[in-house]
RNA sequence: GGGCGGAUACCAAAGCGGCCAAAUGGACCAGACUGUAAAUCUGGCGGCUCAGCCUUCGCAGGUUCGAAUCCUGCUCCGCCCA
């Protein structure tokens, strides 16, 4: 398949990246040499399975890998098999638990899945840097090591911190970027990706590609995704993300939450929506983001769910209604019931996971926060007998009891 | 190795013998307002069989009618000296 001149190229790269290193003309190069050669360039993103699911902030550097797919050049997905087990030490400010290879591998598969609703996979040249590293002897980390110096690794701003702050730094952690720039030698990277907190790594591949006498590879930069609070970058333990394995529902009642100030960041780095049309609906900020979530979960579940995920938010958010599927809560056999065999209103709230406790239960019900088949209660001592009853507590949680 | 200071709920930080489930701020939850979000206001924010009871203030003991608060030992952290 033929490329695409060279100035469209790099206008379809250059989007939401923060940075081209060593120059963007370092890239417009390679990639008019790839034009006129016809060979693809080689375009590299490790990804280490540390943890079983990913979320919209990881798709931004693999949106931008698919960006070269898109363009006809030959992506990499790099399994970091070893280096899951070794631990990023990146923006750590402590060391990482290790992995086993199990949970890695477990890891790997659920990734990919994931992965692969964003990218090609197949079309994808899948590796793993176990491949190599879990072969290769003490002698050859030794000799690994003996490429860098610790004064340049120390130059890392994560490192300096736990360094003054006198935290322990592992050897393994330094030799972390080491690492991942030797897998850049190994796959003859042109260009590789990953996130501004990468950079250091990525630099250090370039580095060791041209001690091993290549040509050091293009590092291109993606900006980190501040999730749902608009503070803290998107991530799992803080809960502000939205997953890509989530359901459309879910996705798009989550970015209806997204704070207005971040509407034009994640129409860049998240869909394809063109300049121009954003600019225009971002006059509506309302609008916007309506746009952006049934844009993002097209993406992810097509455009009729897109579509009835719309439809149901509408009908959730903004008429009280009740959500499309409700779970559904069956009391266990051992639930605390009173003598007359009915159960409190508290234990029912909190037995169906619509309130931590029954004592976070009690206080809802007293907020008025409760409703039971459409109708407030504000009585704490309410108890239900056998019969289907329609929980809500709040705007957006909901589930159907079913009381023998 | 020696000296000093500190360890309180998700985080920060008061409390220094009873009025402490523990001030205050942030985060968070719910309500009002707003077709989103934000801002603002209100209430809540350990658990339970909830007008009462139980478990919490680094850990383990002790003094006392009574301890987060006093004493002893231990652990960890910070600063200073060697």
């Amino acid at each position: 398949m033929p490329f695409l001149p060279v100035e469209e190229q790099l206008a379809v790269l250059k989007r939401g990246t923060v940075d081209i290193k060593a120059s963007e003309a370092e890239l417009a190069e390679r990639l008019a040499e790839s034009f006129r050669t016809g060979r693809p360039l080689r375009v590299k993103l490790g990804i280490d399975p540390s943890s079983p699911d990913i979320h919209l902030g990881h798709t931004v550097v693999l949106r931008k890998l698919r960006d070269f797919q898109r363009l006809g050049h030959q992506v990499i997905v790099l399994w970091g098999t070893a280096t899951a087990m070794v631990g990023d030490p990146t923006g750590r400010n402590k060391t990482r638990p290790a992995l086993t290879r199990e949970q890695v591998e477990a890891n790997k598969q659920t990734y990919r899945d994931q992965v692969a609703r964003v990218l090609d996979v197949g079309k994808a040249e899948e590796r793993e840097n176990g491949e190599w590293f879990l072969k290769q002897s003490f002698m050859d980390c030794v000799a690994l090591a003996g490429r860098y110096t610790v004064a340049r690794i120390l130059e890392r701003d994560d490192f300096q911190k736990r360094f003054r702050a006198e935290q322990p730094i592992s050897v393994h952690e330094f030799l972390y970027p080491l690492l991942q720039g030797h897998d850049s030698v190994e796959l003859r990277a042109d260009v590789e990706l990953g996130g501004t907190d990468q950079l250091f790594n990525l630099m250090v591949g370039r580095e060791l590609q041209k001690q091993a006498g290549q040509r050091p590879q293009v590092c291109i930069t993606t900006p980190l995704l501040e999730g749902l609070d608009g503070h803290n970058k998107m991530s799992k333990s803080l809960d502000n993300y939205v997953g890509v394995a989530e359901s459309a529902s879910t996705q798009f009642g989550k970015l209806m939450k997204v704070p207005n100030e971040l509407l034009d960041k994640y129409f860049t780095l998240l869909t394809d929506v063109p300049p121009e049309t954003k600019a225009a609906l971002l006059q509506n900020p309302l609008d916007a983001k309506f746009a952006l979530a049934a844009a993002v979960v097209a993406g992810y579940h097509g455009e009729a769910a897109a579509r009835s995920a719309r439809a149901e938010y509408d009908r959730v958010h903004q008429h009280g209604g009740l959500p499309d599927e409700l779970p559904e809560w069956v009391p266990p056999a051992d639930v605390r019931r009173l003598p007359d065999g009915r159960i409190a209103l508290p234990n029912c709230i909190a037995g169906s996971g619509l309130a931590p406790s029954t004592s976070d239960a009690r206080r809802l019900i007293e907020a008025g926060s409760v409703r039971i088949d459409g109708a407030v209660v504000k009585d704490v001592k309410a108890a239900f007998g056998p019969g289907t009853y329609v929980a809500q507590v709040g705007k957006a949680k909901a589930s159907r009891w079913r009381l023998p």
